[in-house]
DNA sequence: ACAAAAAACTTGTATATACAACCCCAAGTG
DNA sequence: CACTTGGGGTTGTATATACAAGTTTTTTGT
């Protein structure tokens, strides 16, 4: 039940920075150091080290040392999942409503999103996925033609866009943005709103290193969804 | 220029696995065999396997071996940022006013949330963070004075709670929902909204070591403010 | 035939060693 | 003075070796 060595060296390392005994940016002993003060060799050291590097807490620089790396407000993370997945993760019964599906011309803003030119064809779908028969999110979406030739010919009551277009072209990047907005009169229509209650826009625009592969515009009721995330540091 | 050797068996395996020749869960050859292969020490083939599944490429089992990560539907991930932050890497002038900071009594969600008993008594700030002096959030926050017992002599024009708080007592947890919701009047006349616009409610609830430290209630004008997100695969 | 023991293979930890690459500073040089 | 050179300290890469520990397969013993 002895612990590793290394494991006992990055617990007194966290542990002099945690207790402020070292400060932000302090040196932190060479390898070498460590190696003898722990009687240890200087690989064993070294990973010590290296993992809390990897690990963000130290930073390191050839020649010049270790130190103690900055601990900058931790900015927390929030957990985007693909609907379908949440509401099966729920127990509850997903299914998806094709509203459209077709070719279109790409308007100037969408054209800037998508790095197309403005007026040529896109693709563009529009559904609706449902959570036990209720509308929760609505789902338009414009597809890059030349990354996903054959979009228009799936069958989207069956897949989710999501995880057809992580299948033809991996994800590299994504880009969110997240606002509340008043949905416009169709928007109300298609979710089945009255028409006050705001809703939650999220905007996802995706890459993988072809290109840009799709822009999605996701609506979803205020009163019925809610973006949740539970993280530990 | 020479790449390093443990490099050159990383972007191997990596692409064994993104041209689909491994599969998912598949087996990867055993050090011994990649050292072989390679022309390398163990160490040094091990060197690699291990990045690799320090990243989450690979999975690794004592007298087992080496495996494919299963890819899992990759779920976005979103930063949320200190608003404080956020104003001032934008070049502009980040200012708080303080309405409130006082003692009250819990009441039933705030004492469920805390995880304190009902009716105990709770610090609570209410303040409102301004860009170039327009209003853009309202933050409730309430805080558990078992943990930080000093937290009404602060003043909160100077350093926002978020970073005192992560002074005091370091982050290990984090939870978050954000919803879209129709604001209060009282939440109204403090943004100094007309009334009708949707407003972004994050909740943040934070745990120290030591228990639940805070649980505030972000409230943004849908107009003025918009979470957004960059992040690469 | 069944079970226990051993062997073979795997990853995990630890060490000693060698050299490369890089930074800083001081000593020497023109 | 300005510049070069070198030395000492530091991290980075690579190797060979040894043994521990976990899993699977094979062999052995009853």
């Amino acid at each position: 039940m002895a612990e590793a060595k290394f494991l006992i060296i990055k617990q007194f390392i966290t542990r002099q920075i945690e207790s402020r005994v070292w400060a932000e940016n302090a040196k932190v002993p060479s390898e070498n150091e460590l190696a003898n003060q722990f009687g240890v060799s200087r690989m064993t050291a070294r990973r010590a080290l290296q993992e809390l590097t990897d690990e963000g807490v130290l930073t390191r620089t050839q020649g010049l040392g270790t130190f103690v790396a900055s601990l900058k407000s931790k900015s927390s993370i929030l957990e985007i999942r693909n609907i379908a997945d949440e509401i099966i993760s729920r127990g509850h019964q997903h299914h998806c409503v094709q509203i459209k599906l077709e070719a279109v011309k790409a308007t100037a803003p969408v054209s800037i999103a998508l790095e197309v030119e403005e007026g040529s064809i896109i693709y563009y779908s529009q559904l609706i996925h449902c959570e036990n028969s209720v509308p929760l999110q609505l789902e338009d979406r414009f597809v890059n033609p030349r990354l996903v030739s054959d979009y228009l010919a799936q069958d989207f009551s069956q897949t989710t866009p999501h995880t057809y277009l992580s299948q033809m072209a991996p994800l590299t990047q994504a880009h969110h943005t997240i606002e509340a907005i008043t949905p416009e009169p169709f928007q109300c229509k298609l979710l089945k709103l009255s028409g006050l209650e705001p809703c939650l826009q999220i905007t996802r625009k995706t890459w993988s290193v072809k290109g840009v592969v799709s822009y999605a515009r996701l609506t979803c009721p205020g009163t019925r969804y809610r973006l949740d995330s539970q993280l530990t540091f």
